[in-house]
DNA sequence: AATAATATTGAACATCTGTTCAAATGTTCA
DNA sequence: TGAACATTTGAACAGATGTTCAATATTATT
């Protein structure tokens, strides 16, 4: 053991330590959570599809209501919540002519919540 | 039985009520927030700066570790860290001829952790 | 059945994005 | 200073992405 092991905080190594990659490399969640990850978050990194679930986070609502809401053409409106729908982030349940939407889950609420607060401090 | 008589937390109104809509549009952050947050969660959306961040969970690294643990080019990793800097999501301090990266925010570990239960679930 | 209202789909398009390569910059050490 | 190492930068490229338009479903009403 060449370099100093006790890095708690930020100690700099002076020299790169095999094993200390290694260690950090295996500490990264595998492939398929990585990629679930990031397609969650990447749905929350477009404007549009975060005006649409920050407005769910309301009350259900329909495409129409949506499209007048972000002032964004129905057929987008639609495109994007096919997105959220295929990334279980909303559901759809239809009453007559309309489709209505709610947010799928509580845990995009709390992400949703702690980006705002993120967004908000500086 | 036409319409929803069984909507329990969700009622769909017959007719959409223009003010109900005004007061959803409101509720919305304004464009500077929902931009900086959709800015943060598009950070967040890309499989190798979720990885960077991750990696930078457990200890600062410098380029060419960070290189070496995901497998990539250390120009890709400047071009994602420049990134990451310019979003206040991650800092940097020179010793010697490298240069450490470390989380800029609580907030970030928070927001991962938060998507990480998120992926894990289903 | 015909019409109107709502929603979805697919193709096309321009734009954005992430990586690579090559070159330049910065730093240390002999 | 020169050589080696580490990082950054810019241009270029392929691939992904978001919106629009036009066409098609789906449902309710008359």
């Amino acid at each position: 053991m060449k370099t100093g092991d006790r890095a708690i905080e930020c100690a700099p190594h002076e020299q790169t330590d095999e094993t200390t990659l290694a260690r950090v490399q295996q500490s990264l969640p595998d492939t398929g959570v990585l990629l679930r990850m990031s397609e969650i978050f990447g749905a929350l990194g477009d404007p549009t599809r975060l005006r649409l679930l920050l407005a769910l986070c309301r009350q259900p609502l329909c495409v129409h209501d949506l499209s007048q809401i972000l002032g964004v053409t129905e057929s987008a409106v639609s495109h994007q919540l096919r997105t959220l729908k295929m990334l279980r982030l909303v559901t759809a349940r239809r009453a007559g002519k309309r489709v209505y939407y709610s947010l799928d889950d509580v845990h995009v609420y709390r992400l949703m919540d702690e980006g705002l607060k993120h967004a908000l401090e500086r």
